[in-house]
Order: structure tokens, then C-alpha cells, then sequence
RNA sequence: GGCCCCAUCGUCUAGAGGCCAAGGACAUCGCCCUCUCACGGCGAAAACCCGGGUUCGAACCCCGGUGGGGUCACCA
């Protein structure tokens, strides 16, 4: 599951790239055993493509440095560890969990920050640690972290940002499972890589100074780093599924057009000027500049996003938007799929009717079903409101032997004998319109009426008005 | 709580000491268009967190407070 701070970040990283003509590089970071699965990378990877991230470098296309899941570069970790066991910058840690955790303890109970700096193993002699390896011992292998001087991080969006090495543990390198821990896993591989530029959640902030130091002892120069913000929900809080969709899929399965989000993402917190909004990504990147995103975190509001969707919606073809209807048409059950490829001029037509009116592609059922289909049911309640009145009881058994009548099904003709009546019995038209609206179409709102009858076709349209004339003449009087 | 980041309309933001009695977009509210809805047009309401400095002059610089966020793992 992409999440949209994950997805923002990845849009800042090939943005960034895209503006410098440099290489976006995706690494499957799945060192966590447990959490990450083949379906979790594969859906990853899906997201990105869905929302249009393609990597210049990485897995399936490959690059100058793979592989590029850090499960398969396993050597190298285990390389440059023993390189800083060597050089005295790490050492082997026998602390078991349950030691650590009653550590934690004590510290929070003295009130004290848990910090672990192990005096114990720390200065232990290698031999003997050595040998208690032998002996099958589980250990981790930790970095010894300076007690005193500062670290401090130059971020691109931030400045200098300046951290005590004293607050910093000697935090774990090597995990028991002999797998590398995420910050260091991510040094190595940055270095190796040749990571010019890394840009990532603001999350990681706090890492960074760890991870300056690993650099630092292992002797290789530093990338450019910058921290972007999170994500915020209306409440402030982190955004998640309780804010309605926080993933890409939930995005796009809630009618959201990849280049939409693609755009409401880039906008979020980027710093571009304010005067337009609509941008293509290609715009987008030339315009981006790293040091202008905000470094406060943003409220994700769907309103706008959605607004732009609807931006995205209307600047489709007919055709393009006729593609999209289709198969959920046939997946509501609203049209058959042969009905469907018989007339897709028919469909492109109504599309153009209501684009204007769709703000989500799954509003595209509801929206365009009744175009389909034969005679309709009516909400008894609605139906009262419509046809229990004196004037459209009178009127409209008249009004649909004239419409039958018509010579001509067009929207002109339509008009004309709807007006026509209107006018002979003195009344406003709106009197006529909206009891046929809700005959023909089911519903009190819709595109204009004659187009829209016009487009369903005379035979439909007579049935369902012949149906409602039926049902009119059931109510009480 | 410690450490770190951040602070302009409800939201996203423009603003990089005088051009700001603070501009745009979304949302909201009017009006217009009109057969309903949507689109579109016009208009309204709406913000520089607070307190100290610095300066001839501060939304912009500095300090403090407050508030929000992040992080404190053998998770990434």
C-alpha cells in the first residue's frame, strides 16, 4: 500500500530529477523480513506506474548498481560492517532484547532519557567477543556513537540542522537475523549507488544524523539531503484510512484520475506560485525547485482534489471519457457490453452531456445509467411530488400523444412541443419539464431535458413516459 | 517528557524589509445565466499565532512564549 506521503515524496524525487537530468532510482527497501512481501513490492510498483512515476534505475529495468533490493545486497551490508568492526567505529553487542527493554524501563522510571551506549560491551576485548560468537550467541552489531561534538545535517529545505551526538544511542548496524538495519542498509546502499541527492520523508529527519555518521566512518562523502514534510489530515494527525483514502488504490478506486493526483500532490506544499494551478508533469518539473517546498507539513483536502479531478475529467475527449464509461457500465449492470460496442457514438454523446457534471469517474454509473435500460422504477414519494399535481395530471397524457407524434425526434422538435403546450395553457414550461425529467430519467436532476431525451431516443422515452402516465393515474386523486 | 522541524484566510499557498489598508485557488455565501443540476460570469465574507526586540520602516530579520508536527526499536 502506497501511501500519498510516500507517493508525494516519490513525485518531489522525480520531479527533482526530471528538472536536473538526473536519475530516479527506485530501491525496494525490504529488509524487514516480516512486513515486506512479494504482492506489497508489486503493488508499490503498480502505484507508482499507475500515477505515472516511471524510474530511470531499478528493479525490472535494472541500472549500473544492482540489484536493487537490499534482500539481494545482503554482502555488502555484512561488508561494510565488518569494515567498521575493523576500524573500531562498531562493535558486537550480546544485549538481548528483554536486557534492553528493562533497561528502557529503568531509564523512564528515573526519568531518565534511554539512551543506550553499552559500557559493557563497548570496550569489549575482540577476542573474547569473538569467541563468544562462536559459542552461538546471538548479537547485534552497533555503531559507537561519539558522546560528545554535533552532527549537523545540511538540508536543502531547511539549513543547517544541528544535533548533540550526546542524545544520539549507539544504535543497532546489524540485526541478530543478520540482516542490516534500515539506516544503515540505506547509507550503504546510498553511498554505493551513488546517490547524489536524497529526498525523503521528514520522518527521517532524525535519522539523518546516524546515518552522517555511518557515512562519515565509512569513510564516503555525503549526498545532498532534503526533508519533506508529512501529509496532514483535516484533524492535523497523520492522514489515514480514517480520513476517507489515504493509499493510492483507495484513491483510484474512488474515481480519481492518476494525473489528477499527480498534480494536487505536486501542488501540496511544493511552493509553486499560487496564479495557476493546473499543471502537466512535465510543467511541473520544470518548474520545481527543491528549496522552495514549504517545511511545514500540509493538510491533504480532498475538496481540491477532487475539483482537480474534475479539471482532469473535462479536458478528456469524448472518446477518452466514452473508454472510461464503458466497462462500468457493464460492471453496474447498467448496459450490456454488446449494447454498448454497438453504439459507442451513442455513449460519446451523453459522455459530452455529462462531463460537465462528474466530478469522480465513479459518479460515471449513476450519472449515465439511465440512458440505458427500458422502463424505470420511481421513488412513490417523488413520484407524488411530481405527478399529484393538478397541471401535470391535466396536462400530460396531451403532452405525450404530442411528443409521439413528432415527425422529427430532435431536441429542437422536443422543445418545441414541451414550450408549445406550456404556452397554450398558460403556464410556465417548468411545469411540464420537470414531471417528464423525473419520467424519462428517474430523477429530479439532470443534463437539459431535451438533449437529454433526444439522446435517450423516442422509444425509450415513450415507454417511460407512457409508464409514469399509468402510475399517475393509480394516484389517489 | 528529551531532541528536532514548522507557524499568512477553513484548506493549499503568493509574499524573499518599504510595491501589502496582504494576492490566487478550493471550500462557503450572495447575485446572474437557466427546465433542474453542473459549467460559466460577477460579487462578498475570510489570514500575517502572541509578546518583546532590530530598523526611519517588519508578514518578511532576531529572541521568548504558545500551538501544530516529527522522532525517541534488533520498523522502515
Amino acid at each position: 500500500m502506497l501511501h500519498v506521503g510516500g507517493v508525494r515524496t516519490a513525485l518531489f524525487n522525480w520531479l527533482f530529477a526530471r528538472k536536473n537530468s538526473g536519475t530516479f532510482v527506485l530501491r525496494i527497501e525490504d529488509t524487514d523480513l516480516e512486513r515486506s512481501t512479494e504482492e506489497s513490492v508489486e503493488q508499490l510498483k503498480r502505484s507508482l506506474r499507475w500515477i505515472g512515476l516511471e524510474w530511470d534505475e531499478g528493479p525490472e529495468i535494472g541500472g549500473p548498481h544492482s540489484p536493487y533490493r537490499q534482500t539481494e545486497r545482503l554482502d555488502l551490508y555484512c561488508e561494510a560492517a565488518q569494515k567498521l568492526l575493523d576500524s573500531g567505529a562498531a562493535y558486537y553487542d550480546f544485549a538481548t532484547p528483554e536486557e534492553l527493554a528493562e533497561l528502557r524501563e529503568q531509564a523512564r522510571a528515573e526519568k531518565r532519557q534511554p539512551i543506550y551506549t553499552s559500557g559493557e560491551y563497548r570496550q569489549m576485548d575482540p577476542e573474547e567477543a569473538r569467541g563468544r560468537i562462536e559459542a552461538g550467541e546471538p548479537y547485534t552489531v552497533r555503531f559507537k556513537t561519539p558522546r560528545d561534538g554535533q552532527t549537523v545535517v545540511e538540508d536543502m529545505i531547511r539549513g543547517p540542522v544541528t544535533f548533540e551526538n550526546a542524545n544520539l544511542e549507539d544504535f543497532v548496524l546489524m540485526k541478530s537475523s543478520g540482516t542490516p538495519t534500515y539506516n544503515f542498509a540505506a547509507v550503504v546502499d546510498d553511498a554505493l549507488m551513488e546517490m547524489s541527492h536524497v529526498i525523503r520523508g521528514d520522518d527521517h529527519l532524525s535519522n539523518t544524523p546516524r546515518q552522517i555518521l555511518i557515512y562519515k566512518a565509512l569513510g564516503y562523502d555525503l549526498p545532498a539531503f532534503a526533508h519533506v514534510p508529512q501529509v496532514l489530515g483535516p484533524d492535523k494527525k497523520k492522514l489515514s484510512k480514517r480520513h476517507g483514502a489515504a493509499s493510492v488504490e483507495e484513491f483510484a478506486a474512488q474515481g480519481i484520475l492518476p494525473e489528477a493526483l499527480f498534480n494536487y500532490l505536486a501542488l501540496l506544499g511544493a511552493g509553486y506560485a499560487a496564479d495557476e494551478e493546473i499543471f502537466s508533469p512535465e510543467e511541473l518539473a520544470e518548474r520545481f525547485r527543491i528549496k522552495r517546498v514549504s517545511g511545514n507539513p500540509a493538510v491533504f483536502d480532498q475538496q481540491k482534489l477532487v475539483s482537480i479531478n474534475q479539471v482532469y475529467i473535462r479536458r478528456k475527449s469524448l472518446e477518452e471519457l466514452a473508454m472510461l464509461a464503458a466497462p462500468m457500465l457493464v460492471e453496474s449492470g447498467a448496459a450490456s457490453a454488446e449494447e454498448l460496442e454497438s453504439d459507442m457514438p451513442r455513449l460519446t454523446k451523453i459522455m459530452d452531456l455529462m462531463k460537465e457534471r462528474i466530478g469522480r469517474t465513479t459518479d460515471i454509473p449513476d450519472a449515465v445509467g439511465y440512458f440505458y435500460g427500458g422502463e424505470l422504477e420511481y421513488d412513490p414519494e417523488e413520484f407524488q411530488k411530481q405527478f399529484g399535481k393538478e397541471f401535470a395530471r391535466e396536462n400530460l397524457p396531451e403532452l405525450a400523444e404530442r411528443l409521439a407524434a413528432l415527425p422529427e425526434w430532435t431536441e429542437e422538435a422536443i422543445e418545441e412541443a414541451i414550450r408549445g403546450l406550456a404556452a397554450e395553457r398558460e403556464k410556465g414550461a417548468r411545469h411540464l419539464i420537470h414531471p417528464l425529467r423525473f419520467a424519462t430519467t428517474g430523477r429530479t436532476v439532470s443534463a437539459g431535458l431535451f438533449e437529454t431525451m433526444q439522446l435517450l431516443g423516442r422509444e425509450r422515452s415513450l415507454l417511460r413516459v407512457e409508464k409514469a402516465l399509468r402510475e399517475m393515474e393509480q394516484l389517489p386523486a
